[in-house]
DNA sequence: AACCGTCTCAACCGCCCTGTC
DNA sequence: GGACAGGGCGGTTGAGACGGT
């Protein structure tokens, strides 16, 4: 058994498209519209998969796509968005008119994943303190107990719904980390590891009494996806907000969580609204991400 | 001019989600 | 609820362009 092939490959078209193809699908579209994929190559003539054709068109035929270079300001959101979003590229076009998330895609892995490692916040730029206490959290518990890649067994049916832990002889849990640097601070690259990219793992909680029970919103190979505001809310809600507000612990629903904050900065950036009734750490935050 | 390594990006692949029957 | 088709998406590939020697 196998997948069915979207398309009969034999006999089909590959590579390049010619001017002339791109003429044939370009009229047929417009005179009978997006969508039928899988029957448009026959119907319009072409010797074409219809995932090519449909491809083709999204990427490079739509009369509506911007051309030329990624701008500088455009550049700006797709290191911003990629940073909160991580690689779901098309999410980050609704914010780029006129771009293809191939392109962006394309864009970041040529462009943008190289320069990444130095993206740093730079030194005379305050961290608000929400992320700050979220970093030192996480540094704590990744002393007490070092975070590592988790793979979720979806293979092997239990009845405990058990994470299993790939332990190496490499890995030692007892390794401490200084995540300090020498004035005493804490090491930015850490907290932008921690927040920006996927390292978030090290951010890892325990959650109940007992310390046995683990915040755990991850993928299915254990890595958090950079800002993961699901599970960065239940840290910020359970965490940091209830320990520090008493009216937090008794009214959790007054919270706002940081799914809606999320929200709110994607209203930001689209301009349809500005960050209002936001706690002021909170606020910091979107301040801090839409800067 | 020829060769070689690197970069770019259009295109492809295959997984996954959703809707329909 | 299961099977299937259609479509969307992110990761990867590879041909051509480019730059250095």
């Amino acid at each position: 058994m196998g997948r069915t092939p979207c398309c009969e490959k034999v006999g089909l078209k590959r590579g390049r498209w010619t001017s002339e193809e791109d003429e044939i699908l370009t009229n047929y579209i417009q005179a009978n519209g997006e969508g039928s994929w899988r029957s448009l190559p026959k119907n319009a003539g072409l010797l074409r998969c219809g995932k090519s054709c449909r491809l083709r068109w999204i990427n490079y035929l739509k009369t509506d796509l911007k051309r030329g270079n990624i701008t500088s300001e455009e550049e700006a959101i797709i290191i911003k968005l990629r940073a909160t979003l991580g690689n779901r590229w098309s999410l980050i076009v609704e914010h780029l008119p006129g771009r293809t998330n191939n392109e962006i895609k394309n864009y970041w892995n040529s462009h943008l994943s190289r320069k990444a490692d130095s993206l740093r916040i730079p030194s005379d730029e305050k961290l608000p303190q929400v992320v700050v206490e979220l970093a030192k959290k996480g540094a704590q518990q990744h002393i007490s107990k070092r975070g590592r890649r988790r793979k979720i067994n979806t293979s092997v049916s239990n009845s405990t719904n058990e994470i299993t832990v790939p332990v190496t002889s490499e890995e030692n849990n007892d390794i401490e980390f200084d995540h300090t640097d020498e004035y005493g601070e804490l090491d930015q690259d850490f907290i932008t590891n921690c927040l920006w990219e996927g390292e978030g793992e090290n951010l890892e909680i325990a959650n109940d009494d007992n310390n046995n029970n683990e915040i755990l919103s991850e993928d299915n190979y254990g890595k958090l996806d950079c800002w993961d505001w699901e599970y960065l809310d239940e840290i910020l809600n359970n965490e940091i907000w209830t320990n520090s507000t008493k009216e937090a612990e008794q009214d959790n629903n007054n919270n706002m969580s940081l799914c809606d904050i999320n929200d709110n900065m994607q209203n930001c950036m689209n301009k349809e609204a500005t960050p209002q009734n936001i706690d002021p750490m909170q606020s910091d935050l979107v301040a801090w991400l839409l800067s």
